[in-house]
DNA sequence: TTCTATCTTCGACGAACATCGAACAATCGG
DNA sequence: CCGATTGTTCGATGTTCGTCGAAGATAGAA
């Protein structure tokens, strides 16, 4: 149906706002991805193990993306995904750094995704 | 049925998770909330004029108290709320502070909140 | 081309949510 | 005691959300 090909789309930063992005950073599994992206590396898809299936994971991808929170890049079959914290600082300036600390924190309710045994 | 005498129920903040706060500020209208009682003073209820119902406007109040984020205190046949400021920095540093700065600035999607005619 | 790996979308489900009006409880003034 | 004021709770409604499995689409390997 869609597009692998037509490139996920990303909305720009100007067409954000507060109330979408503080729901998207409102979920057990969406903070834990943020957590693990948060060194500001890329990671792959296909490394992503969170304790939900894949149709689920792939939902909280497009929402975290359709939130201008992370910019997910295609090569070839795969997928990669990582941060936009350039951009994002620019427009909520403090959210995604005050998030991330928060998050990375234990007893905060953010689930625990990690890498697949294959780390990078 | 309850308790404008068992006084409204403020949980610890041990007790509250990062995914429940976020969730309390993604909605509009609680954004307007805060952003009204963001110079840290106490407002009547009844003082409140946000683009909802009363019964609806009692809810956020209510989802605001349940995250945390508010106090409220009774006194006779009325009430009055404010923010949780320092508890809550406590809890999560920063992320008060920061959403407050977002929500105060144009085009955020942050509902028109504000006093009836007869301000404080 | 055919098969396989890699996500994405579809369709469905129950739970949670925002909203309203009406009914209710508590307090204060006649 | 009666009535007005002030929120809160209830019940109902329509929407959105998180979740899954199955089916679809694409790129690369065989």
């Amino acid at each position: 149906m869609i597009d692998r090909m037509a490139a996920a789309t990303h909305p720009s930063m100007e067409d954000l706002d507060l109330p979408t992005v503080m729901h998207a950073l409102a979920d057990p599994i969406r903070l834990g991805l943020v957590r693990l992206l948060s060194d500001g590396e890329e990671r792959a898809w296909g490394d992503l193990d969170a304790p939900v299936a894949n149709s689920t994971l792939s939902h909280h991808l497009k929402v975290l993306r359709s939130a201008g929170i992370t910019r997910t890049r295609e090569e070839g079959k795969r997928c990669f995904v990582r941060l936009r914290s350039d951009e994002f600082e620019g427009r909520f300036p403090g959210l995604l750094d005050t998030t991330l600390a928060l998050a990375g924190e234990a007893g905060t309710g953010v689930a625990d995704v990690r890498l697949h045994s294959a780390a990078a």
